[in-house]
DNA sequence: TCCAATACTTACAAAAATGTAGGTACTTGC
DNA sequence: GCAAGTACCTACATTTTTGTAAGTATTGGA
């Protein structure tokens, strides 16, 4: 996200993306959406980004004012973060991802299910041809 | 977006991710929102991507069936950009992205000024505190 | 014959994002 | 003294994304 834009002149959406634009970032909004959490909680959370992506990206919504970040003095250390009033704003588009994510996996699903279907009954006309 | 996905398992935001994940991808769906386009509108309303970008970037969405390719057999070649039926499904998000972009522009630029002021205040201090 | 116009494509280069492996600090409990 | 537990950080390597510059096809018109 390294992008030079202007505040004045930019296109809206694309104002959208320099916050929420990371390949993480819109998931770990989400987890925090529900309710503060731990780091490790948010890793357990996000099994397929690395402990340095997922503080990167914290650390980059942290900036923009997303989140906020609180730290126990503890041993061994607890991290809380979680969503702030501004950060919740951005509420409305993380659900209608949420939302159609959830169709567009059924869709594809279903797809490959209908895949492995019609291959299968391919199998079997192979095999009668052969017979045959 | 080179994901290893299961769409099983796989959380709702990442699925959707994985179609409108590409840096002009909200922006090109944005703009077909709002009607069918020609390539070099496309460019002209994205200013800052590169033809080669928007080329490829509108080639996947063609593969995920948001948008619809049409090549009018004519020379000079005219060949124009519409979303899908199921492509419009993802206006919500886009939607909520324009508007949320809005917003944080506005904010952003009252912080610019903001810091402006402060900065020529802080510029009559120094004077003040030179000449007295 | 050469140019203009459009929507690309291709090869190559640079930049950005992401991943890997290791290390750090601190204190409690064995 | 040593391992455990947490939330990192750092250097480095790799992958992915994006950009640059040039070339392609077609045909009507100067």
């Amino acid at each position: 996200m390294a992008r030079q834009y202007n505040w004045k002149t930019g296109c809206d959406v694309e104002a959208t993306l320099t916050v929420i634009g990371g390949r993480w970032k819109p998931i770990l909004i989400c987890r925090l959406l529900s309710g503060k959490k731990r780091f490790g909680e948010l890793c357990r959370l996000a099994p397929n980004a690395t402990e340095r992506m997922i503080t990167l990206q914290l650390r980059e919504l942290e900036a923009d004012g997303v989140i906020k970040r609180t730290v126990h003095a503890e041993v061994p250390p607890r991290v809380e973060y979680e969503v702030t009033e501004y950060g919740r704003s951005l509420q409305p588009i993380i659900m209608a991802m949420q939302s159609w994510g959830k169709d567009f996996k059924t869709r594809k699903y279903a797809e490959e299910e209908a895949a492995e279907a019609a291959d299968s009954e391919h199998e079997d006309t192979n095999r009668k041809a052969a017979n045959g």
